[in-house]
Order: C-alpha cells, then sequence, then structure tokens
DNA sequence: CACATAAGTTTCCAAAAGGAAACTTTGTAA
DNA sequence: TTACAAAGTTTCCTTTTGGAAACTTATGTG
C-alpha cells in the first residue's frame, strides 16, 4: 500500500487544531491546586506523601498563606504527575463538548485495502482530535507493501489478537503479541504484518 | 468533585512531566529567563524596574542560585508581560519524528486510584498528543465516585474484557461490552463502572 | 452521646528567598 | 594601557518559606 492509499483512511481526520493563543489569567494558585488534590481524591497527607512537602506547607499553599518557590511547585506537579501550566490554567471549556458517539463490535464502518481490512470507529463524528479504528492485518510480507507508509501526527497501536511485526525506519523490526502496544511518530516510515497463523487483530489511534 | 480535572487518570499526560518521581529536570528557569529577557532586550536593572524585584534578585534566579517563590514569578510574568507556561516551556517544540515507544503487555506502567487500576502506556514519551492507557474498572456504582469526571480533551474508549455502563452529563446510560467502543468529549461529565462479573478492562486514549 | 480517628490548621523555628549595597566584570573611549 | 560607566554578581541582613509537632475541626462507630 502506498502512502496515499494509506491517506484515504482518514477521510473524517482534518483534525481540528485551533491553537488558540492560550490566554492566561492570574489564577489563585491555591485554590487551584486544592481543586487538583480533590480531584485525584488526595488527603494533605497523601499529597504531602507523593510530593515529598510538608502537609502543614501544602495546607498554607491552599489556603493562600505562602507563596511557595518554585522548587515546591516542581514537587507538586511532579508529585501529582500534573504539568505546571495546569497548575495556573483552569480547564477551559471552549472546545466541543457533550459529543458522544458509540460503535458497536464490528458495526464499525467497513474500508478494505489490499493489506488492511479497517473498521473504523466513531465515523458519525467528524472535527475529532483522534481517529480510532481497529484493523485486521492481512499483509503478510515486506512486498506487499510499496514502501514505508508515512504521514502526519501520531499513533498508537494496541494488539488485539494475534501477532504482528512492526517495521519501522529508524528501529529494528519487533514483533507485538496481544496486549502489546508500541506509540510512534507516524512521519517515521512504518508498515506492519501479521505474524501468526491468523491474520492480527489491531486498534490504531491516530492524532495530528 | 465538581467540574475541574479528573486528573488523576493524566498522570504523565502532557508536555513535560517526566515519569520519574523524584529526578525531576524539566525545565531550567532561570536560563530560560534570561533567554526572555535577552530577547526583550532588557539589562537586569531594566528588568528589575519592570517586574518590581531586586536585580540581585533576577540575577540569582537567573543563576539558579534562588528558587523563586510563585509571587515573584508572577511579577515577573506580569512585568515582562509574558505568560506563565513560556517560562516553562522551550518554545521549540515542533514535531517530532523518529520516537517509538513499545509497551509490552501488563508491562505498563501501574497507577492505581480507588476507582481504577490504571496500566499507563508509552510512558517514556513525552510531548504526545496521546495519552494510551489500559484501565481494570473497580467501581461499581455511582457512589465510587464523588461527581462527574470532567476534564479537557477528547477521549477514546474501548472494552477489552468485562462490560462497563458508561454514565454521561448528556445522555442516558449506556452498555458496552467488549469490542464495544465509545468517542466523546471528555468536558462533558462522565464516568463508568464494571457491569460484568469480573471487573472489565478497557482502553483508554485521551487527547487534548 | 462520648469516643476514636482522620483531616486540616496553626505555631514555632530552621532554612531559604528577596533587597540594598558592596563588589567584580565587561565594554568603551581617550 | 588607564579611566570610567554600565552590567552583572556576591555579600549581608531582613523577611518569608517550609517542616515537625501541637492543636482544632470534621467524620464516623459502638
Amino acid at each position: 500500500m502506498s502512502e496515499e492509499q494509506r491517506l484515504d483512511i482518514y477521510p473524517s481526520m482534518m483534525i481540528s487544531t485551533d491553537n488558540k493563543p492560550e490566554k492566561i489569567v492570574p489564577v489563585k494558585l491555591g485554590e487551584r491546586l486544592k481543586e487538583i488534590r480533590k480531584s485525584l481524591g488526595l488527603t494533605l497527607e497523601e499529597a504531602s506523601q507523593k510530593t515529598g512537602l510538608a502537609r502543614s506547607t501544602l495546607s498554607k499553599i491552599e489556603n493562600e498563606q505562602i507563596s511557595p518557590t518554585f522548587q515546591a511547585m516542581q514537587k507538586i506537579t511532579c508529585g501529582l504527575q500534573i504539568n505546571m501550566p495546569q497548575l495556573f490554567t483552569t480547564p477551559k471549556r471552549v472546545n466541543a463538548t457533550g459529543r458522544r458517539d458509540i460503535t458497536r463490535h464490528e458495526a464499525g464502518k467497513a474500508h478494505p485495502t489490499s493489506t488492511y481490512e479497517h473498521e473504523l470507529l466513531a465515523t458519525q463524528l467528524t472535527n475529532k482530535k483522534m481517529m480510532p479504528f481497529k484493523s485486521r492485518v492481512r499483509a503478510r510480507d515486506f512486498s506487499d507493501y510499496s514502501g514505508w507508509i508515512r504521514h502526519d501526527g501520531e499513533e498508537f497501536l494496541l494488539v488485539l489478537e494475534g501477532e504482528i511485526t512492526f517495521f519501522s525506519e529508524f528501529y529494528e523490526p519487533v514483533n507485538l503479541k496481544m496486549g502489546d502496544s508500541v506509540y510512534y511518530d507516524a512521519n517515521m516510515g512504518h508498515m506492519l504484518i501479521s505474524a501468526s497463523e491468523e491474520d492480527a487483530l489491531i486498534l490504531w489511534v491516530t492524532a495530528s
């Protein structure tokens, strides 16, 4: 399969990349931190253990009694596994909201090619950031392809059934069994073939 | 829980988060500040006047001799008319290429919470557009949650094992069996519980 | 209800940040 | 090269942060 072919399975993939300039409003850090901690279901004590900051310190930060040092903030973001900007931005609700699209088992939109049988998921929705589909991998050999597959964005792949060999431009081929997954930049040449007796089934999600 | 993000499922989500708990590298704040100041063509003295911080203080911050307080950082961002995130993110983040991260079956990074057992995938890569993880759904009831889960971005969910009930703010609850999937806006309130005898296993991919 | 326990706040002190001024370095002109 | 000014760094001291423990406030439990 050439790369044009590959691209044609991305019809509704015009992804809304409305990168609005992040307008950061000075936010009450303490308040925000408390929100975050609560949303994680953590007590001060637990947060203390995760961050390495004393629970008294966290309390004071949350109540705006002190202004944490950058160091302290790093401990917080790192310990709670969040990123800095999250501490300053209150999650905005500007993007689309309220959409939902269910795809029942094997009820996706079929899209066969010479090397795959794709089953597109959530095709009712357009303008989505991700494009999920299941694929039955029929290719068995290099020669089933006419070259590297390559396109914009990033791709996540999970093996649902069987086994595949994942080839990519800059890495050794690797075998992936059921349950294994790989995340890669899709502009790096890639392709894959079934390595199991039955054609493998994979889940693919792409984003650009 | 109110409308804030349900952060516990977004551990290493976007920019900058390294996965090492203690070994924080992320930002050389001082270096970054110096870059910014230079690019504005300001001397320490001028920056001092604009920010209200002593020039000695600015010097020490730039040379990483001290860790500024949040207050100081606000004075900086405000005085120099920049956004907080600019201090943490190096602007040169463009489309990466050639990255690849394999996660073997059940070899993801565990991240248990009260309602889920998450297994984060592809955690070696940072700055990715998507965040994939598998989750064992332990919640069995509404009451296991303290409110809608809600956060930025869009989410794709595929049931790998068992059965779940998917609740969302604007739709009737719906049951999803193995192989079923759903795509939705994550800022619409949502939550889910296992409906099968065994706790269900799902694949989740989020993007924002 | 009193009691036990967990969650959160305040106190107190050591440690670190922030500011004024002294000091050093860099750049420029004679 | 010296003289000088501007830029940047370090010192010294005051103010503030951050941590341990005492204290107060919620949340059950029998």
